[in-house]
DNA sequence: AATGAATGAGACTTCATTCAT
DNA sequence: GATGAATGAAGTCTCATTCAT
């Protein structure tokens, strides 16, 4: 393969091993780990067979540095974005929840927690992995903004902390598992920032009218 | 293959499909219905190879089968709870999500819904009848509380029914989830009956203090 | 199974075997052995997967019965019919040839020889018998004729027996094998009289002018 | 496996194809389709299991691939050999028929007529194409021959021509199936040659003595 | 570095045959 | 005699992986 200067390409040398899990990220979400081939994910590389074994030991390693890379990033950004916040707490969450979308949106990685629900019985220590490096570091950043919003006397200081952050990830993870499994039969796409709001608004607010 | 009366066969004919769509059920959960093969649903469910073939078309038909039997009767059981509620709704909300949980773990078809997310890509027909006949119905029971709460006053009036819908659906489902993919890392298992309760609280009087 | 005076049926008893060897005869000559499934044979035959291994040894037992049955009977009759001829020989010829084919035609054995030819490859003792018992056969009546034929001045004296019975012979298996194969592609069907008295017109006088 | 060289594989992508089919058209017409197992036509093709998967679609493409292949080079070759006869008709008929033995024997499908008539029934679209491409070509090539020979005077001007054309190849047709069939019970081989002479003089000059 | 022909274990599925009822 | 549930060997086809080029 050469370029049309008569020299072959080097350009992209470096870039091929990203190239490889971009592709093999897509189609590990669309069609689970077993189903996809792995002569799917070379052709939507754009190389062949043979290559994807040139950078990585097999099959498994591939879903592997593809959830590791995705999704590392993702929550060291969050982590990041979660830093020095002023003001009330429950505007702070809002914030983050809307920055922690904007970036999920931006990485193309909404589909990587669908992939591991379904994988993570077949990959325990990937599994391991997800649940020491994403979802303990994700609460803990959740548990943190509870705890100063229940000090401040902003959040109310009865809620069992593990439940809650529990019960306040679920409806952003929810989101995403929908986005890849059965928001194709919805009349209507989400409107992510929207759904959000109204998720901040209901779990800060309540169901109920105040009494 | 013997069994321990010395004879060849059980000659079961009423009782095979239901133990092997059991063994099915199982298996497909834990491992995906690619990585499940068919030979391990039978052994499991205490034939050799060929007897699935006498009352399944095929594997995907084993999966159909899985599927709609379990969640069928589920979602069934769910608008029979429903009926003729009485008092609060908040009340009658959070007995429905007991109901809603005693039901699910009876019927130990909690992963079918891990099942649906991870395969919802590999089987449209599948999704869309999980769509149509699970999700669209459990949603209409839950808009027809809702709107009952909000005309009686309980409920706040400034609420979006179908947003409202998917978030207090979500931490329920979650939790489905969780107990089929990172339950295991926990340090102690969830109590399904104390974590209801939890989201039924935060759901209905939220995170903040009032006033 | 009971008829309408609750007595159970015994009339067939004995017609079983030949019942289950029509139906074969007839999937054989269609489909072939290998692939004609012995259950379809039983259902052809209106009885159950397990009832014809009470009459028979094993599938292919079935198949050299079949072939057996079919053709030594034919071939037989055939014999009968060649017996005791007068007249000019041709005439003869042209007699036993129709007579050969409404035998045929009543035995609904025509396809038995396609049988053969298909199969004769992986059933060495089955096409042994059927080179002893019905070529060999069929050949040596028709020598008996020409032999004769030739004596009496009727037929050129130069012919060579061997070659010139294989010769004769060949326009009518062709047109049994042609029935099982391709003359379902033809405008119209074959008139078998009529298809005879050429051949045997062509045969007797040539193509050629008499010059 | 490896080959002489110590080398595990041949690479020669370009002669594969034919290597297999080659393989598979002696294995067929030996066995028939069904009872042919493609790990059989691969050993034979030296080379393994899966690839002739790298070359066709599944075992019935590679039937159709045989059949297509043998039969309509044969058909085309003949029509080439047909061209510009000049001299007696009954002389160019004896000429086409030696040239096709000729032909036939070299290209090694003789046994292909055998394998279309016992498969006739089970690859429909297959038998419709040999019919088309092989039957109607090689009777539109005989036919336009005794039209001549009927314009010239040479042969019988009350030949019905279809009729004729059909019992004219029968006996060469036979030959071929009978080759694979029941010639292994011949006491000697058929000498081709000889053999079509005598069809040639048969047909031409018929049974009866003249006059 | 990249290719892609080839491998071969392993999955799904079929079906001749058995035998308790 | 008849049934038909069950078996399990055997066949078709797939695909992760290898390695000569």
């Amino acid at each position: 393969m050469q370029n049309q200067n008569g020299t072959r390409w080097h350009r992209r040398k470096d870039a091929r091993p990203d190239e490889i899990l971009a592709a093999a990220q897509i189609l590990f979400i669309e069609h689970g780990y077993k189903a996809t081939k792995l002569e799917d994910i070379a052709r939507a590389a754009g190389v062949t067979k043979g290559t994807p074994y040139l950078y990585f030991e097999n099959k498994a390693e591939i879903l592997k540095a593809v959830v590791r890379n995705g999704l590392l990033a993702n929550i060291t950004r969050l982590e990041a974005a979660a830093e020095n916040g002023a003001g009330p707490v429950a505007a702070q969450m809002r914030l983050l929840m809307q920055r922690w979308n904007e970036d999920v949106q931006a990485s193309q990685s909404s589909g990587l927690v669908k992939l591991m629900v379904a994988e993570a019985c077949n990959f325990p220590d990937l599994a391991r992995f997800y649940y020491d490096e994403v979802i303990l570091r994700a609460r803990a950043l959740l548990r943190t903004l509870l705890t100063r919003g229940m000090a401040s006397g902003e959040f109310r200081a009865d809620l069992d902390l593990d439940e809650t952050v529990q019960i306040v990830l679920a409806p952003l993870v929810m989101a995403l598992l929908w986005e890849h499994s059965f928001a194709r039969f919805e009349a209507e796409p989400i409107d992510m920032v929207r759904h959000i709001d109204h998720i901040h608004d209901l779990l800060t607010r309540g169901l109920c009218t105040r009494g």
